[in-house]
RNA sequence: GCGCCCGUAGCUCAACGGACAGAGCACCAGACUUCGGAUCUGGGGGUUGCGGGUUCGAAUCCUGCCGGGCGCGCCA
């Protein structure tokens, strides 16, 4: 971002000169070969269509029209008709000072400044653990907010849920089924009831608080049971949540759209706009008239469907004004959201606020084999057991390394590994390797000067890693904007993966001049900076010093 | 049957429509008596599922097949 915005004015202003302005947007790229440059813009390639001209002509012509600011960087036309850019590495020298200068703040962007950003993820209901799709879910939603809140928005985290509905009177059910077949009674589990341990779990908290008084079964015991369910599951999903470092700012309940009339002016509107009809006794909605399906909004019952107050519900999000509202949801709402959006839509709301985020599904595995069950528990895995067993860290990495829209497989058996084969590790060591030779220098007394100079860096590691560095903001952008975590993860890899070669390359503390040392402080200094604030983004820790594991061989 | 996602190295995955399709793991061969070897360097490995089309250029866009996943309820 910082390369590209210094050459624009530039390509601009010789676009300008052979007479193409405003045919094509200079756009760059990072050229795959180290041979091909620093830089490289396809203009004339582009242009080859509006001018009817050989691009390789255009791009000769381009070059004799740019005025470049003395040698810092060159430019040459190579292939087809690219038009390459090459920085000096006094350039490179120059920049690392400037990034170096903003210190913990390098990477943070005005994009979204005076903008505020609503994200919504997790919102399960509370009648159970979290899963491993809610993990991936949480993982991915608490990382985009972080990335907006990075891009300078105002982000408010989310979450939906529906204390209120057919399920919650199951888990109710459930809850009070198990109380009373510890009291020793005869009590039918409700059909499609919840079959998980914690149910007994709850189950005993009641028989603590209320011993045998809510034997006889009534509304009012039933209440009981299925809000001490309630409260139980909330307070352990947010345990969960915690201990991945994840807190929302709202818990929004679906039933108080109810409560507040919202879902009853949605009527009211849909209603006036004649997109409602009577069938079989329910209300449904038109949407055949947008190409999708009628779907049912008010059952017979005269319950409402959860789509009702979903679209209740992403209203409320607009008129609450964000800028930005993003839907963090699994593969299976895929049809739904649709039908939701359009409805939104139909409504007059502007839905080109919202966007969604569908991530698809995760599967475990483990050498190869898919793992549907907990070996401890014998139930599928949920959310806590994995984080026990693997830890925050390793846990968050695993489900923002993927693409959302890719199937993700988790491989337990590479997540257990406290070894190099764990992606996370390489990252963190990185960083503690860093840490170290500060540590170090303390050690020797050496103090470093904040203001080195930093010209003397020219060696190719040295280089190649202040390159990396500059990208930071930029990537860090593009992960923002894509809604697509794992491109800094990638990034992260990449700097890391310099870092480690530069630092096998040249030494910092054994530097040939005292000069030379200081330059490298600075170096070492900006990414430790890098990756602590790209490993905080994504919720990871970046530790000082990582023990090693004691070998079990 | 309809909708969405995916198909790239042995495995897991990258690649704003750009130049010779790249990483990690696995496999093979190497590297500091000094800053942490959880590191680094090198090597072999590919008809990008198959066929058409669009264009200066396609793994990427369109289209038809084939294969896998997920949805398609007056459940959420």
């Amino acid at each position: 971002m910082l390369l590209e915005s210094y050459l624009e004015p530039y390509v601009r202003e010789a676009l300008d000169r052979i007479g193409a302005g405003g045919l094509v947007e200079p756009e760059f790229e990072v050229p795959r070969l180290p041979e091909h440059g620093d830089l490289a813009t396809t203009v004339a390639l582009q242009l080859a269509r509006h001018l009817r001209r050989p691009p390789r002509q255009i791009a000769e012509e381009l070059l004799a029209q740019l005025r470049l600011p003395g040698e810092e960087v060159t430019a040459e036309v190579a292939g087809a008709g690219f038009l390459n850019f090459r920085f000096s590495p006094t350039f490179y020298t120059r920049m690392l000072a400037r990034i170096a200068s903003e210190g913990d703040a390098y990477g943070r962007l005005p994009l979204g400044a005076g903008k505020r950003a609503n994200v919504e993820y997790v919102s399960a209901n509370p009648t159970g653990p979290l899963h491993l799709g809610h993990g991936r879910n949480a993982a991915l939603g608490d990382t985009i907010a972080n990335l907006l809140d990075w891009c300078g928005y105002q982000v408010t985290r989310e979450y939906y849920f529906n204390n209120a509905g057919n399920q919650m009177l199951l888990l109710g059910r459930s809850v009070y089924a198990r109380y009373r077949q510890l009291l020793g009674d005869e009590y039918p589990f409700p059909e499609e009831g919840y079959h998980g341990d914690y149910i007994w779990d709850i189950a005993r908290l009641l028989l603590e608080q209320y011993g045998d008084r809510l034997r006889e079964e009534t509304e009012e015991h039933l209440r009981i049971a299925r809000h001490t369910g309630e409260q139980w599951c909330f307070e352990r999903i947010r345990q969960t949540l915690r201990r991945m470092g994840i807190e929302h700012d709202v818990y929004f309940n679906e039933d108080s759209l109810y409560r507040d009339g919202k879902v009853a002016a949605i009527l009211e509107a849909l209603r006036q706009r004649e997109l409602l009809y009577e069938k079989d006794g329910a209300l449904w909605i038109a949407l055949s008239r947008f190409g999708r399906q009628d779907r049912v909004l008010v059952k017979s019952s005269g319950e409402g469907t959860y789509r009702l107050p979903d679209i209740a519900y992403h209203c409320d999000k607009l008129e609450r004004g964000y800028d930005l509202i993003v839907d963090v949801l699994g593969a299976d709402h895929i049809a739904t959201i649709e039908d939701v959006l359009t409805a939104v839509a139909a409504l007059g709301y502007d839905t080109s606020r919202i966007k969604v985020v569908l991530h698809q599904f995760v599967t475990l595995t483990e050498g190869g084999q898919q793992v549907k069950m907990s070996k401890r528990s014998g139930k599928s895995y949920t959310l806590d057991e994995l984080l026990e067993e693997l830890g925050p860290d390793v846990v968050r990495f695993f489900f923002l390394m993927r693409a959302p829209s890719t199937h993700l497989e988790f491989d337990l058996e590479l997540a257990r590994q406290q070894s190099e084969l764990n992606p996370v590790f390489y990252l963190q060591y990185a960083h503690a390797r860093i840490c170290s030779i500060f540590r170090q220098a303390r050690q020797r007394g050496i103090a470093w000067r904040e203001d080195a100079d930093t010209d003397c860096l020219r060696h190719p590691a040295e280089q190649a890693l202040i390159r990396v560095l500059l990208r930071f903001p930029e990537r860090l952008a593009k992960a923002a904007q894509l809604f697509e975590p794992q491109l800094l993860a990638e990034y992260l890899r990449e700097v890391a993966q310099q870092f480690h070669a530069f630092y096998h390359e040249c030494r910092i503390l054994g530097a040939e001049t005292e000069e030379q040392m200081h330059a490298r402080f600075r170096l070492a200094q900006v990414t430790r900076t890098v990756l602590r604030n790209g490993l905080r983004v994504l919720g990871i820790s970046a530790p000082e010093r990582m023990e090693r594991e004691p070998v079990t061989a």
